[in-house]
DNA sequence: TGAACTGCTGCAATTGGTTGTAATGAAGTT
DNA sequence: AACTTCATTACAACCAATTGCAGCAGTTCA
């Protein structure tokens, strides 16, 4: 029973309830012997702080709310992991949002985490539109490189993640280019796009518009676009996909159909999650650094909470990593 | 910003406090007309209640704490979805809190939840001593089947799907059996072991004590303990699997050394997450429905919590189902 | 006419802490 | 003995809500 309040102990101890309440935050200007007694009486009675009641006057409450479109998707699973993990080692707790990539789901828990007073935000919104969320109050990270004032972001470089897809496709031989995108809205998606689209451009090749297709970032999207794709009379050879998810679908229908990979056709996919690797699989992708992106954005927010204002803003591009395995050809 | 008070709307509208309080609250004894230009006025100055201040009043927080040992793991964040999005309904938030497995940790977590004062608490707990959580006073829903006093809980029936297992295994013909199961000290880990061991016993075979092994609940660690075994002088034939990662890194050792699958050697795994059923994989496994036990332990809790008192204990026991796929034997 | 009842609203206490300011008292100074 | 000085502690306001009780008109009924 934690009923125990800082009144009961100041009664057990004959002392003010100021005297207990500085004792309790480590504040001067309380005598040794005091804070000794209040201490123990502390300890004996089982005293736990309410967090309400303090937050009321302090307006801290050592929470941060994460917000990812789909938690069962393994690379916001593994961001949680590491978000959670960082947060609990400053001592914070970490409130879970899965928004199921819907704007309207969006907004309104990130009224609720509001009302929540939470002390930051990790937000990766699940499409572009910055405008919905320019005016929260709270300090923010963004995970993704929205170019809006006063927030932080940290990302991979999509762009260069898509470059150096574009070169590695070139170089692999293959000539029929397609891409096989998640969410038309989403930012990191059209940043990938961009990059292999510009880059392709770059090398004298063409990414016609009937090659670039959006769906969900699942399995199941990547496996009837790919078979959409293949039923028109000039298919691709190759794919850059929007993630691993939607890459596996299209290799999924690929196996199905006979048709060899890397040989006849090759595939790419994003973020690296852990079956990519897998023998099986063995899948070209290129990675993100998932568990440092979880921890750094909990570092830089919790930097910027401590410092207080909001001038503190950082905008942090990582590295992509582009992995090449088993499912582009060998060009060496 | 919402700074904006009840006293705020009290003075605009010239009432009380008392009188927009209920007003917000849809209390009755409220004039229409004075209900009406209150609520235009919330409106109008953007008002949001201030969470802290009422659940100081109320001892009613609308969160939850979802506790479990690894959230990049891909059964708990289905878990976690489930929850997430099922406490969203319900208009409750979700503090997350992963583990890693470590009961300290926990410890540390089920401490600060309490101090949240959230109004329930879903728990999968690590290891199997349930004296240190006896002492919750707070609603609470096990993902386990502990059987505590006054402690809710809900699981699959692992007794039967190591059971159901071990039949299938012997049907198929396979004779030297292994166990590779995850942390010992987990709870549905140990009961899987039973089933399977007693069944096995049951129709005359062996389980011998060093075709036993456990480890964590990783495919590193399925990797390793085969490699192990299959050093012995007296290698198993097929291995039940405490979960769906560890048959992913046996798997993986027995295609790297040339062992065929299901030939030489049957394989079945626990929990069936997705990657299971990929064309390439298409292991044979115990499914679990982890949405639905995510769901129905929000249902669970929530009962509970609404309904006040903690008379309302509910044991759940969900079926496992044995999902035959293309590391067992066909023995048709 | 006065009592009882109605619907509506305000007062003020309460929740569990934090914190600025004032009071206390002992020691040191003159 | 009176006056500072200093550390220590108590008082009470404050944070933003909720809520029991009382008050206050206006209406109904005896």
């Amino acid at each position: 029973m934690s009923d125990v309040t800082i009144k009961d102990i100041a009664e057990a101890t004959g002392v003010s309830y100021a005297t207990v309440s500085r004792t309790l935050n480590n504040r001067s200007g309380v005598n040794a012997a005091t804070r000794e007694k209040i201490l123990q009486a502390a300890k004996d009675l089982g005293y736990r702080p309410n967090i309400h009641a303090r937050s009321l006057k302090t307006n801290q409450t050592f929470t941060l709310a994460l917000i990812v479109p789909d938690i069962s998707n393994p690379f916001f699973s593994d961001i949680a992991l590491a978000v959670n993990k960082t947060a609990y080692q400053y001592g914070y707790n970490t409130i879970l949002c899965s928004t199921n990539w819907d704007p309207e789901i969006e907004k309104a828990q990130l009224k609720l985490i509001q009302d929540q007073r939470v002390d930051g935000i990790i937000f990766k919104p699940a499409d572009r539109s910055p405008d919905l969320y320019l005016d929260l109050n709270i300090p923010t990270v963004m995970i993704s490189n929205l170019v809006a004032n006063g927030l932080s972001f940290i990302e991979v470089d999509n762009f260069k993640g898509g470059k150096d897809t574009a070169q590695h496709l070139i170089q692999c031989g293959y000539k029929k280019f397609s891409f096989i995108g998640g969410a038309k809205e989403s930012r990191s998606n059209s940043d990938r796009l961009e990059g292999y689209r510009k880059t392709l451009e770059k090398h004298g090749y063409q990414l016609s518009e009937e090659k670039i297709r959006f769906g969900p970032f699942t399995i199941e999207s990547g496996y009837q676009i790919i078979k959409s794709l293949m039923g028109t009379n000039d298919p691709p050879d190759c794919a850059f996909c929007g993630n691993d998810l939607i890459a596996l679908g299209v290799f999924q229908y690929l196996v199905e159909t006979g048709i060899s990979v890397p040989e006849k056709f090759g595939l790419v996919g994003f973020d690296d999650v852990y079956f990519a690797s897998l023998p099986q699989i063995q899948m070209t992708t290129v990675a993100q650094p998932r568990s440092q992106m979880g921890s750094m954005a909990v570092n830089t927010l919790i930097k910027r909470i401590e410092n207080g204002s909001s001038s503190f803003v950082e905008h942090i591009l990582l590295e992509p990593k582009l992995i090449i395995r088993k499912s582009t050809r060998n060009y060496s």
